[in-house]
RNA sequence: CGGGGCGUAGCGCAGCCUGGUUAGCGCGCCUGCCUUGGGAGCAGGAGGCCGUAGGUUCGAAUCCUACCGCCCCGACCA
């Protein structure tokens, strides 16, 4: 490839949209550029290290036995009827009409496709397991895209599905895609953790998150200092502590007037927010829903959700509190509350805790749960932190930032039943098949490698996803010796199967280096002055800045082997 | 959708508050000369419906209204 005749269009200065380093550097670099929000065209180079990540995912789901197929991006509605998410699914799915006024929507996951195919094509147990997957544009309307190709609304993933007689045989396929995860993020050189993880809108009741770590990621994780426990913040459990055995005190009123903020109730009674328990609001679907933490804590709202089987839970507002309990916002309290009661169990917990007194500017000592009021249920409800105790081995916690990259979930035979997906089994009875499924963001990957590999001066690509692996630069265009040296090593690199791109434009050493430590490609060959000078070239890895010089005819082995050792680091 | 901000040349920005000749600057682009190991220099040049529509005004990039688009913070997720 060569650069001159190339759409390599580099950027010396920043965009003002790109706000992090993968979006501000896949721009400048020339990788990929916006359309329109959240939609983004890959240019060749782009393109070139999503095909990377493509081919690293598809030798492993081969490896793993899982067959390739490609779904249909527009589906009817019909099919997520079937399964209810036509309407759960919310507005992240695209919804249309085509001419014939036929209901349709663009594909965000292919859950209802697949088992629709699946379905129709599998009769028998003996045509089981499956495992099939694809390589797909998705399209999620997604309420705020950013950070260029890290949450964008369309995306290129890759979805699989599998189905199996039972659970025994559902959890050994997802132990294989596990594992197969594992090998995949390994080998595009990031550094992963896989973690335990809500399931979300896809539901099912067991799944694993793989996380990149990097500072810009969007979600949280809890990682133990000790054992292997790892999980998404918002799932992870929190150890509830042991109950507080003190004698019961009497519940006492106390006047608070227009003391309504947890740290402005606690200055004024004289305690500190531990012995505080506030009472948050919720919108459940369509009950409201009031939540007792203590004063100190946060509210898990997937907890909350998960626990409320609710679809959306939605922090009221003043006015919708008001409304609901009829008590306006910093009074409300669990004793005669007029909305459903659930309460994190920290606080079922806890003696002698101040709540608001449900009536404006008055607060209670004392309370206690079970002789002053009871609840719906008690519930782990609590966004974990890092003081909390790891749950399976009582260690220190650390949180750390990571970009979700893969995620693996346990069905069971929600979408099976639903679809009715039954296959005969060896006695002869319908049985619905157990499913699981599996995606990567592929397009994601690409930048989440960056957001973990990149310095001041531009993108430093692993082996394995880098779109080339060799820049050839050519710093004596009018020099007839030093082309014709460039002009060998380009062909023979090629010959060999080496990924290489000449520079071969007439711009001035300074732009050439620059663009090349810009567009991050592993390794970098000068052709210049000092081969005039001593009959060298310089060989330099982006990763580091180590240089060789060697004699041209020493350059063909040499690159080889960097490339070969590249591909197996990680 | 809630909160904040921004739309002026391909990119980055100034001008707007306090309306008034031909709308500027840097980078990039084109031509020529020169230069060639870390985004050189000189000279010349092209490129604007000042987001869109309406309004106020003798006069609007500038003031007002609406709409559209984009970015950032929150809820969503590969």
């Amino acid at each position: 490839m060569r650069y001159s005749q190339s759409l390599i269009p580099t950027l010396k200065e920043t965009p003002a949209e790109a706000e992090v380093a993968s979006h501000r550097l896949l721009l400048r670099a020339g990788y990929i550029r916006k359309l329109t929000a959240g939609i983004y065209t890959y240019l060749p180079l782009g393109l070139a290290a999503v095909r990377k990540v493509e081919g690293i995912v598809r030798e492993e789901m081969a490896r793993a036995g899982a067959q390739e197929l490609l779904m249909p991006m527009v589906q009817p509605a019909d099919l997520w009827h079937e399964t209810g998410r036509y309407e759960k699914y919310g507005p992240e799915l695209l919804r249309f009409v085509d001419r014939h006024d036929r209901e349709s929507c663009l594909g965000p996951t292919h859950e209802e496709v697949i088992t629709d195919l699946v379905r129709r094509e599998i009769r028998s147990y003996r045509d089981l397991p499956r495992n099939l997957f694809q390589i797909q544009t998705k399209f999620r309307d997604e309420i705020r895209p950013r950070f260029g190709l890290m949450r964008g609304r369309e995306f290129i993933m890759k979805d699989g599905y599998s189905f199996d007689v039972d659970d025994v045989a559902a959890g050994e396929s997802y132990r294989k895609m596990y594992d197969a995860y594992k090998r995949i993020f390994s080998r595009c050189g990031l550094d992963y953790r896989p973690v335990e993880a809500d399931s979300g809108t896809i539901g099912g009741s067991f799944s694993h998150e793989f996380m990149v770590l990097a500072d810009t990621g969007e979600d949280t994780l809890v990682i133990c200092s000790n054992c292997d426990y790892a999980a998404n913040s918002e799932k992870a459990a929190v150890t509830a502590p042991p109950a507080d055995e003190s004698p019961m005190l009497e519940l006492v009123k106390v006047e608070t007037p227009g003391k309504r903020k947890v740290q402005v109730v606690c200055d004024f009674m004289d305690i500190e927010p531990q012995q505080l328990v506030k009472t948050m609001v919720y919108q459940a679907g369509e009950e409201v829903v009031a939540v007792l933490v203590r004063g100190d804590r946060e509210v898990q709202e997937v907890k909350l959700k998960n626990l409320l089987g609710a679809v959306e839970v939605t922090i009221l507002d003043d006015k919708g509190v008001f409304d609901a309990t009829g008590v306006p916002t910093g009074y409300l309290g669990p004793v005669g509350i007029k909305v459903k009661l659930v309460v994190d169990n920290e606080v079922a917990a806890m003696r002698n805790f101040v709540t608001g007194a449900n009536e404006k500017n008055y607060h209670f000592r004392n309370v206690n749960m079970g002789r002053d009021f009871d609840a719906f249920a008690v519930a782990d409800l609590r966004q974990i932190n890092s003081e909390d105790p790891c749950p399976e081995c009582g260690s220190d916690l650390v949180m750390k930032e990571g970009i979700e990259v893969g995620h693996v979930f346990k069905l069971g035979t929600g979408y099976s039943k639903a679809m009715n997906a039954v296959f005969q089994d060896s006695d002869g009875q319908d049985k619905p098949m157990v499913m699981g499924c599996y995606g990567i963001g592929v397009s994601r990957i690409v930048a989440a490698a960056v957001e973990q590999n990149h310095d001041e001066n531009g993108m430093i690509f692993p082996m394995p996803l880098a779109p080339l692996q060799v820049i050839l630069l050519n710093l004596g265009i009018h020099d007839e010796s030093i082309t014709t040296v460039a002009e060998s090593l380009y062909h023979e690199l090629q010959e060999r199967g080496v990924e290489v791109l000449l520079d071969d434009r007439d711009e001035r050493p300074g732009s050439k280096f620059k663009d090349a430590d810009l567009l991050g490609i592993p390794l970098r060959i000068t052709v210049g002055k000092r081969f005039t000078k001593d009959g060298v070239v310089e060989l330099r890895k982006r990763a580091g800045g180590e240089v060789e010089e060697l004699k041209p005819e020493q350059i063909g082995d040499r690159i080889v082997t960097l490339i070969s050792d590249g591909m197996l680091a990680g």
